[in-house]
DNA sequence: CGTTTTTGACCAGCGC
DNA sequence: GCGCTGGTCAAAAACG
């Protein structure tokens, strides 16, 4: 089965009430290639058949022992190429491609506990918020033909107010993207960061090339996005590193 | 042989 | 208290 079909990407965020910190949803659309690969490695504990949903629900986990991250991932009953992942709990460390393809940036990632304690205010602020029900969703739909890598497209968690926000990037920068930060996912810790999107593996773009890790690079020039670069809590990455 | 996946059993939470 | 449901455990099997 070939990709020319357009791949389109659809990803969705919803967030949770209080009790469920830490835990959120991304709906991603795929055309005939599967789940991406979010950068880290998981080990699959459970699977498990839900009420209501005759495709099974997988649980996985992080494979670092010091990493309590968990996601589920089930097929859409709607629409059978939609899988549903439900990320839950932290990284604690670097995606694995991270070793591979650049070197930490310390600049970057510097400790700095300012950041996870500003998570946490915002953390806390949003599930004020998600006591109300509040539900925001970002969607993006993309157009990148002949692209199946994922790269990162980094969007502001609780700054998104509306998904015109996230078309003023992929006009700044079309696809393919090339915002940096590509295949070092942290989807967890940055969604709802990140939105991800299809590369390539095939002929315009070669992952490495679209792997510069040059923040300049970063598209963030949007008002509404800007605060996301700002608060970007990657320092508890570094606690274990 | 080490790692990952599979799968049935077990447990906890919730509604009635 | 009981049953249902979802989440996790852990032993066995499969895989590389």
């Amino acid at each position: 089965m070939e990709r020319k079909a357009t791949p389109a990407l659809v990803l969705q965020w919803k967030s949770f009430s209080s009790k469920m910190e830490n835990k959120y949803t991304l709906r991603i659309k795929t055309c005939g290639d599967g789940i991406a690969d979010d950068g880290y490695k998981w080990r699959k504990y459970g699977q498990k058949s839900i009420k209501n949903n005759p495709n099974p629900r997988s649980y996985y986990k992080c494979t670092n022992p010091m990493c309590n991250a968990k996601r589920q991932v089930e097929r859409s009953t709607e629409d059978p190429e939609t899988v549903i992942i439900t990320y839950e709990g932290l990284h604690l460390h670097y995606t694995y491609s991270h070793f591979v393809l650049s070197q930490p940036h310390d600049q970057i990632f510097a400790p700095n506990s300012h950041h996870a304690t500003k998570r946490s205010k915002t953390q806390s602020a949003a599930s004020e918020e998600a006591e109300q029900m509040q539900q925001m969703e970002v969607s993006v739909i993309t157009e990148a033909a002949g692209h199946q890598h994922y790269n990162l497209l980094k969007v502001a968690d609780i700054n998104i107010t509306e998904s015109s926000s996230l078309h003023e990037i992929m006009q700044h920068d079309p696809p393919p993207y090339n915002f940096g930060y590509c295949s070092q996912g942290l989807l967890e810790d940055i969604v709802p960061l990140l939105v991800r999107k299809p590369s390539c593996g095939s002929t315009t773009a070669s992952p490495n090339q679209s792997c510069s890790f040059s923040q300049s690079s970063l598209p963030f020039d949007s008002p509404s996005l800007s605060p996301a670069i700002n608060q970007f809590d990657a320092g508890i990455l570094s606690s274990i590193l």
